[in-house]
DNA sequence: TTTGTTTGTATGCATCACTAACAATCGACT
DNA sequence: AGTCGATTGTTAGTGATGCATACAAACAAA
């Protein structure tokens, strides 16, 4: 983990800091690129006893929330494509986290479920997202954090 | 585009607006998820005829700003692996946007500059990225933004 | 019943992150 | 000078993701 505070220097030998990035500085996209990064790395490392990525951990939530729910109501509260959809369901299915049933109402829609194991992962992996909340809202006092989901919300919605 | 407002129902009568995301709403992390995807997805509009990442512009505006820049230099400032960067490198090489040439003070680096294509490229870039910032922008008073902003320095820096 | 829409599905293409391994080069120390 | 550890670029492979397209089954409305 020694990525942080490296050399560079040559091409930018009057920086005393570490990375400079000019005129990018000034588009927020690219910080809220950077934050997100950083935040899916750190979620990653978090996880990686778990095997289990943020949007598949969000999709088991979800199911867990809403049982019975479709794969394009999950796909639209998650802005995900239907086939992204699909291949996250598919992935959390193959190893025995979710389960498909045929919808009673509307027998084009499936319905899904956590299995006993996925329960498990959920519990499991949302004491894992605390952790990670933590190290995430450390920096921020909580009305900073209120502030912050508010505009992050403006931004999604 | 009609994948703002659809039905969804049945398995959430009572839900009167659209997406109902439950406990992931009070995680940060998921928030800052869903806005860097309707900001990646902005941006991938407004560069469809570029056919431009923001990793790709990221890229270039940084070769631009410090030519001559080895990988491992680019790497550090992106918080990319060697590896991505590599890809991304290769990428826009193939397009004839950048060159590669060997470092002079060390053997080992590779010293990357644009070409004329990358440069005319980047001019055109940078237009669609102040029509994308506008956009993201808009949401907020330069007061918001700016504090947005630090607020996403404090998580990624 | 016919027609258009929705839903799930399959396929293919492109991007991206991370790991592991390897060769060339550099730097530092002996 | 010579050796050794670290850095840099590179390649290859795996996994996750996003999007477009096309198709079939089920549904809804005309």
């Amino acid at each position: 983990m020694t990525r942080q505070k490296e050399v560079l220097a040559i091409t930018t030998p009057h920086v005393e800091g570490d990375e400079d990035i000019g005129g990018l500085g000034d588009i927020v996209g690219f910080h809220l690129r950077l934050a997100f990064g950083a935040v899916y790395r750190h979620f990653t490392e978090t996880f990686s006893h778990l095997n289990l990525t943020q949007k598949q951990v969000s999709v088991l939530w979800l199911i867990d929330d809403h049982d019975d729910i479709a794969q394009t109501d999950l796909a639209t509260r998650m802005r995900m494509d239907r086939a992204t959809t699909m291949a996250v369901v598919n992935r959390l299915q193959a190893r025995g986290f979710i389960v498909r049933g045929k919808s009673l109402t509307d027998g084009r829609k499936q319905s899904l479920h956590l299995t006993n194991a996925g329960r498990k992962a959920l519990v499991v992996a949302k004491d894992a997202i605390a952790l990670h909340e933590e190290w995430l809202k450390s920096r921020f006092t909580a009305a900073e954090t209120a502030r912050l989901v508010e505009m992050l919300t403006r931004i999604h919605e």
